[in-house]
DNA sequence: ATGGGTCCT
DNA sequence: AGGACCC
């Protein structure tokens, strides 16, 4: 059978967790806590929308995807408006609402990378959340710190949860206070490098950080006690809300009669393992005590590229060719920035269900021949056609044309990724951008794939081992900067940098006038092609020799092939130009304001202050000082806006004038039988089978009513096996 | 809901 | 291929 990966005792220490020993008796076994770090980007899309266009801070602002407004800035949100809130509403509370297309996400997904590039550049363990959460394991980071840190001087950065900061006994604390810290520091550098305000939670495992990370929401960070688990987690209105715990599972929950967090803590095992299996059982009730032993596992590029569209109607295979099309040359232009190979194509399809049923979305997929994989990364633009004719076979298989159909959703996906050459297969390639350069043939690489791990087969352990160690070796001291001059460099080949990215803040204190590294290449910056545009010659930095990052090992790296070498450090860099004018005074106001919620306050014994003083300010002083000057390059090719469907408006239509009134037994009683005729009878027959199908929908709390078509609960997991970064070029030793 | 992503079964 | 989870 299957023993618990890892976990050791993890899960059998769940009955001690509210006891005030069991933290004690656990890091008897020469196992500390970790500290784990969440960051979660303020209002991610509608952050992204002002730097863009800064005239936009001072607005109400709504991102707008189809009919909906899937965020928001903290001005409009004063005004009424909440994320997910449809465009209708939104502009009903909130007239003076701007509103701006969110549709395509290219703008998002970049800054999303910068900002897991810029995190991974204090620490290799880095895991992504979506575009706007990354979790960083700080643990090692913490320790080196603690060693040259006089623990007696230390004090918290931000909020503590449910306690006074000056109340706290910082020694018995000192690593998480150092965690927050760190955390600060980070922040410090997601706002001063890229213009992005965050929160933060600190704690030791990535459910508790995550959790305690949006206790004070914008612009502000959390430490979480150990012993404030319990009261957290107390503090969640449902199984749901636990990260972990989704839709499916709280339903069957709540069939179960396991309504609350607390119910689920002391619901017996075997029943929970009757009903999802007991290594989920045990999973999520682990889960409601807080308790959350996976790891962070570094981000790595991505495993699938995508793209789609959802509309409201689409019935002739004409127009799914067109969608195809429109969708695949936006994807290959992104897989062709990858570099990588894509080997599967996917097409999933919604149809128009009745009653919206919960998402069902049908795919079928396919290899992708070679030499069409291979037009596709080389940027051949014959390789769509052969694309869109291997998505309509698939589609084919989906769909029997001769019935007539009602589409709602279209998405192509390339997955089963594979690493040409190695280089450019990492997530670097994402970030610092390699010019197309078609050129190399593919059977350059091998060298280097080879390269990885010469001792290693279980990949997981050893992407820990390797990201987990390595810097006690040299360096003591990291974490210099919080100041360097701001600004991301501009990358290689401005034609597809889509963010007017000069908007950035003005550094804040420039005593360290470089980056602890810095790339060896800024020439290679230069030379990227880019024909007609030299809106950046502003890329003014004396930079000096090469100098790594604290997890590289220096002689590992020596040994590398220059080209990969030279990735890497592009990977490492983040430095880039220093925009000219800070605009107005309020500028640099705000700026110096928010150095000042950064500075650790050693001394401050004196407890006058507002617990949250160091940190906190709220959005108004974001709002309405940052502006930073800005010239928003509109850049136009980059955001395609335009060319997707132009009508938005009304997705519901009256269900008709009732006439008709055929009673049928099947109908449940909430249902109008007239307007139930009058639907088509392709509708009525799936609404009826429907209705059927989930027919035990009553109370009974007893573990009896389902009568699930489908298997036993899968269940959610802790991340799996990856191993898929930079790190891997570098040895364990 | 949207337009993405992840991993597990 | 689908289902669960995440944002």
């Amino acid at each position: 059978m299957d023993t618990d990966e890892e976990g050791e005792d993890d899960c059998d220490i769940s009955a001690d967790l509210l006891d005030a020993s069991a933290c004690a008796s656990r890091r008897a076994g020469g196992a500390r806590d970790r500290v784990i770090l969440h960051f979660d980007l303020d209002c991610y899309y509608a952050q992204v929308e002002m730097i863009r266009n800064p005239a936009l801070r001072t607005k109400p602002l709504g991102v707008q995807q189809k009919y909906i407004i899937v965020t928001c800035n903290y001005l409009a949100r004063e005004l009424g408006v909440t994320k997910l809130m449809s465009l209708k509403e939104a502009l009903e509370r909130c007239p003076q609402l701007v509103i701006v297309k969110g549709e395509d996400l290219t703008c998002y997904r970049e800054m999303s990378y910068r900002v897991t590039e810029l995190l991974m550049s204090y620490c290799p363990l880095v895991e992504r959340l979506g575009f706007d959460e990354n979790f960083v394991d700080a643990t090692e980071l913490v320790e080196n710190r603690l060693k040259d840190t006089d623990i007696s001087s230390l004090s918290f950065v931000g909020h503590i949860y449910k306690h006074d900061a000056l109340a706290v006994d910082v020694q018995e604390h000192a690593r998480l206070a150092l965690g927050s810290i760190i955390a600060a520091e980070m922040r410090e550098a997601l706002w001063s490098r890229l213009g992005l305000t965050s929160c933060a939670g600190i704690a030791s495992s990535k459910l508790m950080a995550k959790l305690v990370s949006g206790t004070f929401k914008p612009n502000q960070q959390t430490a979480l006690l150990p012993q404030s688990t319990a009261e957290l987690m107390g503090s969640l209105a449902g199984p749901c809300k636990v990260p972990g715990i989704g839709y499916r599972t709280g339903e069957k929950l709540k069939a179960l009669g396991v309504l609350s967090v607390r119910a689920l803590q002391v619901a017996p095992l075997f029943e929970l393992a009757s009903e999802f299996g007991e290594a989920t059982a045990k999973r999520i009730q682990n889960l409601a005590y807080g308790i959350d032993p996976s790891p962070v596992t570094p981000a790595g590029p991505p495993q699938s590229l995508s793209d789609e569209d959802s509309f409201r109607k689409i019935s002739t295979v004409m127009e799914v060719e067109g969608k195809v099309r429109e969708l695949l040359s936006c994807l290959m232009e992104r897989m062709r920035k990858d570099g990588r190979l894509p080997q599967t194509l996917r097409l999933t399809l919604r149809r128009s269900t009745a009653l919206n049923r919960w998402f069902c979305r049908e795919s079928r997929q396919c290899p992708i021949p070679h030499h069409t994989a291979h037009r596709v990364v080389t940027g051949c633009s014959d390789a769509v056609p052969q694309l869109v004719s291997i998505a309509m076979k698939l589609f084919h298989r989906l769909v029997d044309v001769g019935e007539g159909f009602h589409l709602t959703l279209l998405n192509v996906c390339f997955t089963n990724l594979q690493a040409k050459g190695s280089d450019r297969n990492s997530i670097s390639s994402y970030l610092t951008h390699t010019p197309p350069t078609a050129a190399h043939t593919s059977t350059q690489g091998q060298d280097m794939v080879g390269g990885l791990s010469p001792n290693g087969p279980s990949s997981r352990t050893q992407t820990r081992t390797v990201a987990g160690v390595k810097d006690t070796h040299k360096r003591k001291e990291l974490f210099p900067h919080t100041a360097l001059s701001s600004s991301f460099s501009s990358p290689p080949s401005s034609s597809s940098e889509p963010l007017g990215q000069k908007s950035l803040p003005q550094a804040v204190q420039a005593h360290t006038p470089v980056p602890p590294w810095r790339p060896i290449l800024e020439h290679s910056d230069e030379k990227r092609v880019d024909p007609g545009d030299s809106r950046r010659a502003s890329v003014l930095e004396e930079r000096k020799g090469p100098d790594l990052p604290p997890h590289v090992d220096p002689d590992v790296f020596g040994a590398l092939p220059e080209h990969i070498q030279m990735e890497l450090l592009a990977s490492f860099q983040t430095g880039g130009s220093v925009p000219e004018d800070s605009t107005e005074a309020q500028g640099s106001a705000h700026t110096s304001r928010f150095a000042e919620q950064l500075t650790v306050h050693p001394n401050r014994e004196g407890g006058s202050r507002h617990r949250e003083s160091s940190v906190s300010h709220s959005n108004h002083s974001m709002a309405h000082n940052d502006d930073f000057s800005t010239e928003h390059a509109q850049n136009e090719e980059l955001c395609r806006e335009g060319q997707r469907s132009e009508e938005r408006h009304a997705m519901e239509d009256a269900a008709g004038v009732p006439v008709a009134q055929t009673s049928h037994p099947d109908i449940p009683p909430n249902v109008d039988p007239c307007v139930f005729s009058q639907l088509p009878p392709d509708m009525q027959a799936e609404l009826l089978a429907d209705w059927k199908q989930r027919r035990p929908t009553l109370k009974v709390p007893s573990k009896l009513a389902t009568k699930h078509s489908a298997a036993r609960a899968g269940k959610p997991a802790a991340k799996g096996s990856q191993s898929n970064s930079l790190l891997k070029y570098f040895k364990p030793s």
